[in-house]
DNA sequence: TTCCCCCGTCGAAGCGCTTCGACGTTTCTC
DNA sequence: GAGAAACGTCGAAGCGCTTCGACGGGGGAA
């Protein structure tokens, strides 16, 4: 292995020059740094991970802390993966890769010994066994998602609450007076994390202010759930011609029940989802849908965190505004 | 920070003792250990990762390389990612996570920073352009897929030969006489991993062997190829009762289209896979299908990087067994 | 009883890097 | 033209840990 010692001597100058050189913490002379500069590359010089780490107390690496429960949709925790990964890198950081069954342990582990600099934590629950943790570690973290105690942490998500209101407003502008909210399973309202919560509150107030007749209905994550969703919504709400999906996994089923029951859409029903992009491009009927942007808050929190590491000041919650891509699942309301 | 000189003065021994108490590499009494695990515990010790590091030239942390390209299953590469991850906690070791894009750079980066320990690199292609790079590195690593040249490096993966075969046989042993193997996207024959041609190869060996008739069939990942190879088959091989598919994208939009044809599965047509057992299961017919088994290989991939570590010698090549369950998609031929 | 060896522990060196203080040399400033 | 300030570089200390050699004490072999 080549040290820098080895390209002070090589260059001629005292491997303090090279180090100064090397960071620019130090004026070095042009000439000098040339000749560092080339020694370095006939050495093939790389310092050493661990002895930098050592020396300045920063590893120049992130933390990050996936989900594996059930439910989680794949390709968006990958989608976030990859975004943390290429921003952390574009911020001469790495990304170590742990996951949630580590739990606090590994999170005090990797934060204690050293190895990370800072955490994102994904997949946070209202009250995370975790908060605690976070908030006494010595090093910065952001989560992705709001716990109900967020004060003293750093948040970024999507701003569902905005999300539910823009989805029922689309509707609204196109005349439909009686809209339908279907949401994620049962018990996610109960237990896990609070945006599902949001949704509902943001499209029930939007509704209300639009004076929409509005209905919720939480939905398990099968198609049989979803065929029992739809006949159900057409028995109670027979004048109903607009739907709020907010649940990856029963989009595509909930979409074929409803033609099966003999409504077209979007001749007969409007349809707009909560979902990934990707999701809703790749359907039968491409549904317009407000896009869960998960490239979008992995490259945030990154930022984010690097800010904090900076020493900046960073604001505790970020709320990424929604945004709707038009498909061809919804329609002005077709006067009877 | 507490450190290994506090632990020392708090147990009243020297920092030397409390290394060795730590790693057992050489006799301590068992009462100054217990003494100085009760002051590890009292002060909440955690030795500092890069100090460590530097003095043994060990960071534990492992490098994974996941692939971004287009095609590429995704939740396969996240199972395999989170069993690696698993698997490494498992040996003591952490996980550094790179994605495709940093290239060769980024390999020659964390491995001659000794940022990490070993590499493992996943979507190796036959011709990798990583390859002269991992031979010359001097840190082990282990690659998922085999390339056209894997001499003097370490490679596992499912034998994809032996899933061919062991797909038709299954058929033969049914009494099916004339089959058909649907596969990967016409490019990724030409240019890509080595996979699908070894599928080819036992699909076509086995059909040889056992005097059926068989053809090949590569299928871009749209429905609407499906459809079309489905009317091919049915017009160049009326006789057809057996299919193979490899291409997850297409394995339900397949099957749709055959029984749009008029062909039941697996009444008309029975239908066999080379998937994740998740796909095979979730289809509205699930299929009898080849497991592929990203998380053994995550984990086996760890265990061998794990083995070069520890200086002992592994096979240059290990290839994973087939294992297939059978499902609702296989019938034995009905005799007409 | 003597010698040797092993046990248990300590002190010091060293891993490769950064950074602080110091010092000679220029370059301004008034 | 003298003093101050800035420049460019060096040497040494220190980051927290492991490990090597050394050493005193106790037990076994002779």
């Amino acid at each position: 292995m080549v040290k820098i010692t080895d390209v002070a001597r090589h260059a001629g100058v005292s491997p303090s020059t090279v180090s100064y050189a090397l960071s620019g913490k130090r004026p070095i002379s042009e000439e000098t740094r040339q000749r560092v500069e080339a020694s370095i590359r006939a050495l093939g010089y790389r310092p050493h991970a661990g002895a930098r780490a050592l020396a300045t107390s920063r590893s120049k690496v992130l933390a990050l802390v996936v989900p594996l429960r059930a439910g989680i949709h794949v390709p968006v925790v990958m989608q976030f993966a990859v975004s943390v990964v290429t921003t952390a890198r574009g911020h001469d950081h790495d990304v170590l890769l742990l996951t949630q069954e580590e739990g606090e342990e590994g999170l005090r582990r990797v934060a204690d010994t050293a190895l990370v600099d800072a955490l994102i934590v994904m997949d946070v629950q209202l009250a995370d066994p975790r908060l605690p943790l976070l908030r006494s570690l010595d090093r910065p973290s952001v989560l992705i998602g709001f716990p109900a105690e967020p004060a003293g942490l750093t948040c970024i998500d999507l701003d569902f609450k905005a999300a539910g209101e823009r989805c029922v407003e689309h509707l609204a502008g196109l005349g439909h007076r009686v809209v339908a909210l279907v949401g994620s399973p049962p018990e996610v309202y109960v237990r896990q994390t609070a945006f599902a919560q949001r949704v509902v509150q943001g499209f029930t107030a939007a509704a209300d202010r639009g004076r929409l007749a509005s209905s919720v209905h939480p939905c398990a994550a099968s198609p049989a759930a979803a065929r029992a969703v739809a006949e159900q919504l057409l028995w109670e709400q027979p004048a109903l011609t607009g739907v709020v999906v907010h649940n990856e996994a029963i989009l595509e089923p909930l979409i074929d029940a409803f033609e099966e029951l003999g409504l077209r859409v979007p001749g007969d029903l409007s349809v707009t989802a909560i979902c990934p992009d990707e999701l809703a491009e790749s359907l039968r009927v491409p549904v317009t849908s407000i896009a869960l942007p998960s490239g979008e808050v992995g490259a945030r929190a990154v930022e984010l965190l690097v800010k904090k590491l900076g020493g900046k000041a960073v604001p505790e919650a970020t709320l990424l505004a929604p945004r709707m891509t038009e498909r061809g699942s919804t329609a002005r309301r077709a006067v009877a």
